[in-house]
DNA sequence: GCACTGTGGATAGTGTCGCTCCCCATGCGG
DNA sequence: CCGCATGGGGAGCGACACTATCCACAGTGC
């Protein structure tokens, strides 16, 4: 298809288009000549995809480093996690990794990566919860960790079995754009609870 | 104690502070005549706040709006949870509630009111992680509100019974600030839980 | 009394970011 | 051969969160 055929079925500009180009968010289309590319399906799903990592909050910056990730398939099973780890924004500035969050851990029995990008987030996320007033004691936290197990199983549940490069693509999507659904629910949650209590 | 002190307590720049004082982010120190006042521990507490939500990716705009809700504390237990739905930011732009959302929350079981913000913005965060190719099953959605009530259950067993202005700024800062504490323990999760699989 | 520093108040400027507009040369379609 | 969409690229725009500068003046130290 071209440009204007993919602006028309994702609904965005070409212009934009054209910008996400030439920052790399999208890879260029089939060369048919000078003024001729040929964009596929693939490229339809990138667009979807930066769309909603932009619209979530992504800087377009972040988005190229996830999307160069995704161009790159983990070799097996046992990368994927770790380059999605890599290749994800993090939820939050990162810090020293601070001696609660590695003795939290260790009572969960979590077996992390000691470098995971997510420790320096939480430890982060953790300080500056805490700065705003938000107590945030130890049994929250290992009480939000239990229910992070039970979200996380849902999460590797559906991840695609059959295929590495769509594995990761679902992962590292359902990560970011599953968030602000959690924390939907997480406030919808909080009105029944507190209703029915 | 004076703007300076104010800013060397914080570590915000004067001329932020005066900057916060013009948009209403802070409500002006006590004037002790036309070139000085007096600013409290309150508004070192309300100094952290607004910079930790706006570390948080919340704009001045919606900080205010927090801010000011804060500063008009509800008048009963029950005024609480709607009151604050209300001054949260939403975490995803709103669009017209679904029939699916309607429904999950019937199978569900909660109670929620019929204009909860959240329902606008849960809407809207599933439509976009679904046009980005992340499916959200029914049961997936349903495995993700089962941990959301966890959750929920230790926000609410952290909400302070004494006072309800501070019971209102605990809800409010804790939901917006534990969201990515979540976040980074769910990335901890699916690492934890894809390894011991 | 007097210089000096810090203050409240206000205006204008800065840097970043995500587009958006415009221009050009080209080459396919009619 | 003409019109027009395209690829490519530079420059501009609007929003945003500060940040810099200026002003008149009130305390403070001397």
């Amino acid at each position: 298809m071209r440009i204007s055929e993919l602006s028309e079925a994702s609904g965005v500009p070409v212009a934009t288009l054209k910008y996400y180009l030439r920052e790399g968010l999208l890879p260029p289309g089939e060369s048919l000549g000078a003024t001729r590319a040929d964009y596929s399906e693939d490229h339809l799903r990138r667009v979807r995809l930066v769309r909603a990592l932009v619209d979530a909050g992504v800087s377009v910056a972040e988005a190229r480093r996830v999307t160069e990730a995704l161009d790159d398939p983990p070799r097996s099973r046992h990368d994927l996690l770790g380059r999605a780890q890599y290749a994800l924004p993090a939820p939050h500035a990162a810090t020293p990794v601070s001696d609660e969050v590695t003795g939290l851990l260790a009572d969960l029995g979590w077996v992390v990566g000691p470098d995971s990008p997510a420790l320096h987030s939480l430890s982060g996320a953790i300080a500056a919860a805490r700065s705003a007033g938000v107590p945030l004691p130890t049994d929250a936290l290992t009480g939000y960790a239990r229910a992070s197990e039970a979200v996380a199983a849902v999460d590797v549940s559906n991840v695609p079995t059959d295929d590495l490069a769509s594995a990761l693509h679902r992962v590292v999507a359902g990560t970011v754009l599953v968030d602000p659904v959690l924390a939907a629910l997480r406030r919808l949650a909080q009105e029944h609870v507190s209703s029915r209590g």
